[in-house]
DNA sequence: GTGATGATTTAA
DNA sequence: TAAATCATCACT
């Protein structure tokens, strides 16, 4: 008789508060190598996060820049470690890691992940098939992922959706550094970072 | 109320 | 290269 399928989460490997006591470049950086998690009914998905972009304070290209806070951008003002989620283009969604300290709004955009666990569904939800056009763009993951903006302003620190060190140790990588993609302002700061060489994220 | 804008994706 | 598509926000 087949053994069934063993039941498993990442959560016991959940990303502590303490990971987020750092300015939001850096924690753009360390966000890449670890995986991003959500336990959905029909099942887990998981992907490892290979491309971010941070977005600051005094960023002409942020949401909250200089302050402005609406309802909208509210979230990014909140505790670090939660959701920011919002339409992009009146059809796709952007997932955010909010950062910085509590009061200031930053977040970092999360762009591009490798996909780790559940792919078929991410097949299902992407209508996809290829592993490197799963999650490879800040929309796609979104839809790869089965997030929705229903999980806006949740903690990235409990199910279902959550940020986790991955299992496996982490395998040496370098980090590239280049300009943000799609902005018009603030189009030259490099703050955009990508694990080199991999193969899963947006473009070069 | 109205209009400009946009941290994208896809197909042609 | 262009179309799709709509929440958000400032207000000519």
């Amino acid at each position: 008789m087949m053994t069934p399928a063993r039941k498993f989460s990442f959560s016991h490997n959940i990303l502590p508060s303490h990971f987020y006591d750092y300015e939001t470049t850096a924690v753009a950086q360390a966000l890449l190598g670890k995986l991003l998690v959500h336990e959905t009914s029909a099942g887990i998905v998981a992907g490892r996060i290979v491309e971010t972009e941070a977005y600051l304070a005094d960023d002409p290209a942020c949401h909250a820049h200089g302050g402005k806070k609406t309802p909208r951008t509210e979230v990014m003002f909140g505790a670090p470690g939660t959701a920011y989620i919002y339409l992009i283009y009146g059809m796709h969604n952007c997932f955010n890691v909010v950062t910085g300290v509590e009061g200031v709004g930053e977040a970092v955009l999360i762009r591009a992940l490798e996909p780790v666990c559940g792919i078929e569904l991410m097949q299902v939800w992407r209508k996809q098939t290829a592993p490197h056009n799963l999650c490879s763009g800040p929309g796609k993951l979104v839809y790869a992922m089965g997030i929705t903006r229903a999980l806006n302003a949740l903690s990235l620190m409990e199910p279902p959706l959550y940020l986790a060190e991955p299992v496996a140790p982490p395998g040496k990588f370098n980090v590239v550094t280049t300009t943000r993609i799609g902005i018009s302002k603030g189009a030259d700061l490099p703050l955009r970072f990508y694990i080199k060489d991999s193969l899963f994220i947006s473009r070069k």
